[in-house]
Formats: C-alpha cells, sequence, structure tokens
DNA sequence: GGCGTATATTCCATATTGGTTATATTCCTC
DNA sequence: GAGGAATATAACCAATATGGAATATACGCC
C-alpha cells in the first residue's frame, strides 16, 4: 500500500479522514460512528498511520487519532496541472458565451478588455 | 470500481492520465510509452472511460483517447477543506521558527541543546 | 496481582484486481 | 474478399485487500 491515492481509494478511510478534520478521536469514537468492528477501524488506522495521515497520541488505554494532512498536498500536487486543465473548459465556455451578441446581465460596458 | 479516488489509485492510470494530458492518443502509442501489454492498457483505459475521465474518437481502426479532467474536480473539492488543514501546519512551523530566539540552524551555536 | 476497558494483532475466508495469452472484432488496402 | 493492422474482449492466474471472529497486549484501578 504505502501510496496516499490507494490509501484515499477506501471509502472508509476517507469518512476516518473526515471525522478527524473534525477533531481527535479516539478509535471507540471511530467504531461508533462508522458501524465498523473495533478490528475492521484500528486496521484502517493502521494503514492512516503507515502513509502519515494520521497520528496517534497516547492516553492510557485511549489512543487519540488525529489528522495529518500533509501527505495530502502530495495529491493536490498532482492534481495541480489538471486544475488548470478543466479551468480551461471553463474558460472556454465563459469566452463562448462572451462571444455571444453581447447580452451581459448585470454590465452594459463594452471597454473591449474582455478578451485576455 | 466507477469511483474516481479508486480509479486513481492505479499508478498506471494516473500514468495514462498525464500522457494524455499532454495530447490526446491512440492505444498503441500509450502501450510503447507505458511497456504494458495491449490488452492491459485497454483495461486500463476501459476503467477510465467508465469513470469519465477519458473520451474516445474513433479514426478507421485507431481510437484516439483524450483526457476528461472533470471528474478530478470531484478529488479537487474532496481535498479542499483539507487544504486550510495543512497551511495551518505551515503557518504554525512558521510562526514557530519565528518565536524561536535566533537560533536558526546555521548559526553555529553549539551549545549541546539541540538534540530534542 | 487480578480484573475490566480500550486497542492491536492474528488467522481465515472471500472478493477484487492487474496481468498474460488467446481470440474476436473492426476497418483499411489490395 | 483475403490479408493485415489496431483494438477490444474472454478466460485464466497470482497477488492482495477487506472484513469478521478470536486472541493478545497495554493500561488503570481495586
Amino acid at each position: 500500500m504505502a501510496n496516499t491515492f490507494e490509501v484515499l481509494a477506501e471509502p472508509r478511510r476517507r469518512e476516518i479522514l473526515d471525522l478527524l478534520r473534525v477533531c481527535e478521536r479516539p478509535v471507540g469514537d471511530l467504531v461508533g460512528r462508522l458501524g465498523l468492528t473495533q478490528p475492521a477501524v484500528s486496521k484502517h488506522l493502521k494503514v492512516l498511520r503507515a502513509a502519515g495521515l494520521v497520528d496517534v497520541r497516547q492516553d492510557a488505554q485511549r489512543r487519540w487519532y488525529r489528522l495529518r494532512a500533509q501527505p495530502l498536498a502530495e495529491v493536490d500536487a498532482w492534481l495541480a496541472p489538471y486544475r488548470q486543465f478543466w479551468n480551461e473548459r471553463l474558460d472556454a465556455l465563459e469566452r463562448h458565451l462572451d462571444a455571444m451578441p453581447d447580452e451581459r446581465p448585470g454590465t452594459g460596458k463594452t471597454d473591449g478588455t474582455e478578451g485576455i
């Protein structure tokens, strides 16, 4: 496993991250909210820990899990060049609309700078 | 499958997307660049197509595959709330470093307290 | 030290996936 | 219409991940 993308592929693990984004939580809390058995949750947490996506803090028998979002930056970085790509699509739509006979809702200004 | 995250979990599929981001390509081209067998590539393309991540255009026997980045916006949307999160961390680190008495690494001070 | 709680780990059965080989389909060219 | 190129599909195998039940471990408390 070890790869962030694979780790995120599991819906349950994304749920766990979503929960941990709100606050630090012990395993039992996650078990209750996810409707999974305790071993299943522990296993997912192990995977998340191995990927550096969560951190543990031990407090007696309880272990508080905390989000570490940093590895998600890797995903974000991979996504970055694509972002421009899907913006292009939107821009194309926009240009298309702009190119239409000047029927802009709102401003009637035509200063000629909109083609940029 | 069908879920964008799961589809992206495969390194080979991300490679395919990376290649298609550059330009539209026929299957054979991908086969050559990935060093995979043709059936393997076709399977990945099928998965990508099912997920709406690529589009096909038929031209005689050749099929040109093209990127459709839109589903990646879904991933981006999931990532959004986390983005703030990892910025916080960096900011915290920055504040931490700023708050330190001028003990920046590289100042040559050797009082032996840095092994923390 | 024994007990109960909270969590991790092991073992097992099942399911899915990615790859390979072989075959089918589609379309062009001769 | 026969042959060949480009791609898709089918059948099969090996590897792996997931979930559950049972068990082990760690810790605080009495």
